[in-house]
DNA sequence: AGGGGAGTAGTTTTT
DNA sequence: CTACTCCCCT
């Protein structure tokens, strides 16, 4: 059976593919184009490692960026190598080197308990700083300062490196920010104080640690035979720096990865990793997977016409077997709101003519804030949907505030889940309160703790015996965690705080949400609590997890539905019909990204992500206006949208809006180019065509107005009355209009004559 | 301390 | 359009 399996692997491989199998010893890079099988590749060569040279999986080192990677390879492998997969050692840079810190927190002056701060304790942080000291808010915005602390850390250098290198402090002096230094050091120390690490400490203190503890070096390195890790386009020096010092011994490292898919230079990631690796490791393998099995030609084609015109990128040539398939088709609409509904109708007509399932359509954007317009239209065609991505539900407030005491009761320094639990429900707790014990603590040398413990001694008013009822009711939940287990401490904290109470006391369809996430919140915990294969149900526990979890890895079995997400979280992802939408001049490419030629690079990699996600057919969407900040913005289509090679697309015209083409055909191909450079002059007067009132126009009594009415606006043209709103003189309609899309309308102002009840 | 009202600023991507 | 802050009043 052994040997069977073995066989079958090797010989689903072409023969680089197999080549980056079977080359198991010394440095590797795969350089993995989309589509060409690099996850297979990886997955294999870890089985291989494992089947055929009998390599303890103890010994295997993985590190992806997602834990979705990291799971989807783990049941990969599985599938060949069986069980023995659950003990490698992998998962995202993040998790494996937070465990790591866990074990060895002591040696940095952490302890073992220490929390994580997510990107909102971080930038809390950093606005309670900057106005304790007193600088100004405008030019010391929490995302400003905490880009800039990252972007250091990401790059090693600490703190003290920091405000003693001109280069950094001039720059910043020359940019009006002078205390960046001391704000940085600052930060670091509050969160040290805190016994709190955030996203980029977990990368930073791992450094430190096996650069100043030659023993745990030592340890890791004599532990870890075979270290492999994905999308090495994304990694940053701070992540490359681990790898290379865990893997100096045995030099058994490989990389996959593909320069034109790196899209998080924003996050610090560094191409240059690719290229200095082939510095630090001369006698490295460099094997070329450019065979995609993933989409038609004419995709890999018209994605290869786009990603050539950058000029920094690794020589490298896509090709494929597969058929030529279906122009690219481009899609025009006037507003976003018929954006969404010309893709629904796309998506409609493509679901009967193709016989396809919901669940091989993806709709890709570049900013979350387009899926509304998006999920609308779906809504109204009856297309089942499920939005990627957005506002995770670990960061939705009630979640949070439920966590910030489960935080507490672990750690009692983490001065961020203290000031987000203390008052919360009211007891009276208000922020001078707060203040004066951040002040006494510091003031007096003292843990916060310390001081909350006797909060009447070193705060004068009422507000000292109120923080000592809150300080007792930790300490009971407290001891509640000493001896059960998550889940029965979270029970506790919901229902004893009152936070459950309060939120089911709260009819309001809000409310009502947020008590139902809090409970999906507890299943969620209970669910951690009863897996068979988990030895440590304690809270510490669960928290050790939750902050690096993300929203993908709850909904992990998608019903059959469209998926909506934005680009970077399709990376990895491949669909039948993929629809990328809003290909609009500052907003894809983004306004953000427009000042370098670097910038706009990544952007245009962007783009190459999303149009290679494509198996079968690729849809390019416009609009010519848009909200943004609640105004209707005119838009230029996307430069994006002329660097397609133009023998691959097509104008969809059924599906486009109403302002003619070219040519009276129902497709007009080729040259349209020249439409779109049309658009971009005449954009003031592509508006939507005014309407004409019919001749026997007049107002109707709207008192009797109701939802699923036919209307008609002398201005907006024919409409459906979606929602009726309040009574009496505030009465409201919003009616969603065939030309002029979804207006909300006051009715004792607005002429409306009802067509048909 | 806390609630309500007015005014203002902000939307890029994520572990 | 919304989420957040600030300010005034109770």
């Amino acid at each position: 059976m052994a040997s069977e399996v073995q066989d079958d692997y090797l010989k689903e491989l072409n023969p680089p593919q197999r080549e980056g199998v079977v080359n198991t010893e010394g440095p590797t890079m795969l350089i993995a184009g989309a589509g060409s099988g690099k996850t297979r590749v990886l997955t294999y060569r870890i089985a291989h490692l494992m089947k055929f040279h009998k390599v303890d999986p103890f010994n295997i080192m993985a590190l992806t960026f997602t834990n979705k990677a990291a799971r989807e390879m783990r049941e990969r492998i599985e599938g060949v190598v069986g069980g023995e997969a659950k003990n490698l050692y992998m998962g995202t840079f993040h998790s494996v080197f937070a465990r790591i810190l866990r074990a060895e927190a002591s040696k940095l002056g952490y302890s073992s308990n220490f929390t994580i701060y997510d990107t909102d304790d971080s930038k809390t942080l950093i606005k309670q700083i900057v106005k304790e000291q007193g600088l100004d808010d405008k030019l010391y915005k929490p995302n400003v300062v905490l880009n800039r602390i990252s972007a250091a850390k990401n790059r090693l250098i600490s703190w003290r490196d920091y405000i003693n290198n001109p280069v950094f402090t001039e720059d910043d002096a020359s940019n009006m920010r002078p205390e960046m230094g001391k704000l940085y050091q600052t930060y670091a120390l509050r969160c040290y104080k805190a016994d709190a690490m955030d996203f980029d400490d977990l990368l930073f203190n791992t450094n430190v640690l096996l650069q100043e503890h030659t023993e745990v070096l030592n340890k890791y390195q004599q532990r870890f035979h075979y270290l492999l890790i994905d999308e090495f386009q994304d990694t940053n020096i701070s992540q490359y720096q681990i790898a290379k010092k865990l893997a100096a011994v045995r030099e058994n490292i490989c990389v996959v990865g593909d320069d034109a898919q790196s899209i998080y230079a924003f996050r610090g990631a560094d191409i240059q990793n690719i290229l200095n690796f082939e510095r630090d490791y001369p006698d490295l393998k460099v094997i070329k997977l450019e065979q995609n099995y993933r989409s038609t030609k004419t995709i890999v084609n018209a994605a290869n016409s786009v990603i050539n015109r950058n000029t920094a990128q690794l020589k490298k040539n896509v090709w494929t077997d597969n058929e030529d398939g279906d122009l690219i088709e481009l899609i025009k609409a006037t507003s976003d709101n018929e954006e969404g509904k010309l893709i629904a109708s796309s998506i409609f007509e493509t679901k009967m003519q193709s016989q396809a399932k919901n669940n091989d359509f993806a709709i890709l954007y570049r900013t979350n804030s387009q899926s509304r317009a998006m999920e609308e239209a779906l809504r109204r065609n009856n297309l089942k949907y499920r939005v990627v991505g957005g506002l995770s539900f670990y960061q939705r407030k009630e979640i949070k505030d439920l966590i910030a005491y489960l935080r507490f009761i672990v750690n009692p320094n983490d001065e961020q889940a203290m000031r987000r639990s203390i008052n919360l429900p009211k007891r009276g707790i208000g922020p001078g309160t707060v203040e004066k014990l951040v002040v006494a603590s510091a003031e007096h040398g003292k843990s916060l703790w310390d001081i909350m413990d006797n909060a009447q001694f070193y705060i004068s008013g009422r507000g000292g015996k109120q923080v000592e009822e809150y300080v007792s009711l930790i300490k009971s939940f407290r001891l509640t965690a000493e001896k059960k287990d998550a889940y029965d401490c979270a029970a506790q904290v919901a229902k004893n705080t009152g936070i459950l109470k309060e939120l089911y006391a709260d009819k309001t369809i809000e409310g009502m949400s947020r008590y139902e996430n809090v409970q999906e919140l507890l299943n969620a915990i209970k669910e951690f609590t009863d897996d068979p294969e988990r030895t440590d149900k304690s809270l510490s526990a669960f928290l050790q997890e939750v902050t690096l979890l993300t929203d993908e890895d709850r909904n992990a079995d998608p019903e059959e539905a469209i998926t909506l997400m934005t680009i970077h979280m399709a990376k990895g992802l491949e669909f039948n019909y993929v629809y990328i939408v809003g290909l609009e001049e500052e907003l894809f490419p983004s306004q953000m990204m427009l000042s370098s030629r670097a910038d706009l690079e990544e952007e245009r990699r962007l783009f190459y992500v999303a149009i290679t996600r494509a198996k079968k057919k690729l849809h390019l969407s416009y609009a010519l206006n848009r909200y943004r900040f609640g105004r209707l913005k005119a838009c230029e289509p996307s430069r994006f949208l002329e660097e397609v090679d133009p023998q691959f697309i097509k104008v969809n015209k059924k599906f486009s809006s109403t302002a003619p083409l070219s040519s009276a055909d129902s497709y007009v191909t080729k040259n349209f180019v020249n439409n779109l450079k049309k658009d971009r002059s005449n954009r003031k007067f592509a508006s939507a065509p005014q309407h004409q009132p019919s001749a026997d126009f007049k107002p109707s009594d709207t008192s009797k107005l109701a939802e699923g009415m036919l209307v008609e606006h002398p201005k907006f043209g024919f409409g459906k009355v979606t929602v009726i709103d309040a009574e009496g003189a505030n009465k409201k309609a919003r009616v969603d209009f065939e030309k002029a899309g979804e207006k909300t309308l006051l009715l004792s102002f607005a002429k409306l004559r009802i067509v048909e009840d």
